[in-house]
DNA sequence: GTGAAAGCGCTAACAA
DNA sequence: TTGTTAGCGCTTTCAC
């Protein structure tokens, strides 16, 4: 069965494949007669449209690039489907590549998208990103790049992303306006600006509050169930005092409450634990997890909009570069609501 | 910035646009000199091979579509792991679609990756889908096509899944061998094979250890958190006598231990519970919930491997039609193992 | 309202 | 070992 091409139907029809091709694409030169009868006979013999050489003669390809971490968080896969939502609304197919949280599968995957010539990159880079240059290099490529969450500041390159600063500073609040004292703030050894912002938020929450910055309370590793763990399991070698946690994302609170049920604490009664991401198993789990949102879908709706509209314009890095800015969201449950 | 092309290549270093693309292509009738030199200028310049180019040339993009139902369960993103790792080292990209659940949307993935000339598809059909006739004409089409877990039966289509059948018998034998007596099974009202296999062994256990098939506790619904509650609450309040449950998959177990919990009946003490598809909250929760795993990064290389030995072959569709049917593991937690 | 013709960047058969 | 040439299937400009 030979693929059907436009020269196939204008044989059919005695008419020109440029005709044929005028037709398909709606464009208004073009009788509606003739229109009728050319979609009639593709539709009959089966024809599908070859994007391929669409796109080599246009130079526009209808895909876009996607990089994530990983896909196994429910953070990214919820954006996701906001993204491919607008996206595929507006004609487009996402491509899509995980990082794996590695720089050079990173540089990998865009490597790739480039020479598959999408026609954009949206991206979320991996906790071992530290250095940008794969990243600049598209701007000064032209090749219209937008990132989300896990973002570089002052790239001038345009994003999407919640203010983290407050949602650092929300989520200790929070453990602070629910009686918590002592409290432990679990970051990363990550550059990504993403944890910064949450600890610095935290600490100002700290000050805020006329608390005590007690850096033997504040851990820098690796966010993970395991780190969550190892954090506690410290704590109470040490005899260190404390009432309450804070962590960088939800996997490390994870580990942390299940540490602290290991000693035989009780959360939210004796120690209050916070989460961030609101990953969907939070709502799960016993105690259900106290979690910052990020408005997962909207973020990824937004990124894909801004895009979208972005794309449309002249130059894409046309100054003011935007950047929109999420508010997180408090999502009290159990794990640090005590019951008075 | 213009793109550079090989006839840029070729203009700066005197030769034809030919020896370029043949160096480029590592063709061993090009000298080693040639060959360095070509590179060393490609480098220099920034040269991006056009994919899309080559591929509307070749007729092939060396890219493969992929449709899952939704990213959201931690199954099918494993899986994914699974194929990425696979497909990228055999120098294939994945373009991704998410289905939804939606025949519709499985249809326009279809026909996008068609229109993209992917060099094959890979898919997991949606809870959503009964009639096959766009997978069919794939095979007609003779494009590559491979299912896996949600699978078509007898449409001579490849395919890579776990034995649900045994899969529900050992989940069943489970809970039995652990003393419970009176099993509900909850399956669901969707025809595609996998659930109607697991059911099959569900029941098949009963029989097998001389246990009474009663339909008043077999339950047929859309599989998710809500109908395992639901499905409680109804056993709850007809006054039912039970104390084992077998589930589709694990959304529904966790809703149905969640609607035990809050009728003050102890999981596995009163009531057993086994999920299906080890999702990775299951090992978050409490209890911790028993289920059968379906090797999600093995099933995920084993399709993909599949796939590109295929692909190889002059004949894809060449009978005997190749199937591979992976072993489910039962893995055993607290949701159904009762301290003695 | 339709036709003619060029060309996107590459591959590959045929020459030399 | 390298050059010449013809397209892949489409978009698009210029005619008429």
């Amino acid at each position: 069965m030979k693929k059907i091409t436009i020269l196939d139907i204008a044989r059919e029809l005695n008419i020109t494949f440029s005709t044929v091709a005028r037709a398909l694409n709606d464009h208004p030169a073009i009788s509606t007669n003739t229109k009728a009868l050319v979609r009639e006979t593709a539709e009959r013999l089966g024809y599908t449209r070859n994007k391929i050489a669409s796109s080599l003669r246009s130079g526009k390809t209808k895909v876009i690039g996607l990089i994530v971490p990983r896909l196994e968080l429910s953070f990214f896969s919820s954006v996701i489907h906001g993204i491919e939502h607008v996206i595929n609304a507006n004609g487009y197919t996402l491509l899509l590549y995980q990082s794996r949280e590695s720089i050079k599968r990173e540089i990998k995957g865009i490597e790739t998208f480039l020479q598959l010539q999408v026609d954009g990159i949206i991206a979320s880079i991996s906790l071992e990103t530290t250095s940008y240059k794969h990243f600049t290099d598209l701007r000064k490529q032209k090749v219209p790049l937008l990132l989300f969450d896990r973002i570089i500041e002052n790239a001038d390159i345009p994003y999407v992303s919640i203010n983290d600063y407050k949602g650092g500073f929300m989520a200790t609040e929070h453990l602070i306006k629910q009686g918590y004292k002592d409290i432990v703030i679990i970051s990363t050894n990550h550059k990504i600006s993403i944890f910064q912002e949450r600890l610095k938020g935290s600490i100002d929450a700290l000050k805020f509050y006329n608390l005590p910055i007690r850096e033997d309370l504040i851990f820098y590793g690796n966010p993970s169930r395991e780190f969550g763990e190892s954090c506690i399991r410290q704590l109470y070698q040490n005899g260190e005092k404390f009432d309450g946690i804070v962590t960088p994302e939800d996997y490390t609170a994870l580990g942390a409450i299940q540490a602290l049920k290991s000693y035989g604490l009780k959360v939210p009664e004796d120690v209050g634990v916070i989460g961030f991401a609101n990953e969907a198993f939070g709502d799960y789990i016993t105690p259900r997890l106290t979690t910052i949102d990020q408005q997962n879908i909207a973020m990824g709706e937004q990124a894909a909009s801004l895009f979208v509209k972005l794309i449309k314009s002249p130059d894409f890095y046309a100054q003011p570069i935007p950047k929109i800015i999420i508010d997180p969201i408090l999502i009290p449950r159990e794990s640090s609501v005590r019951k008075s």
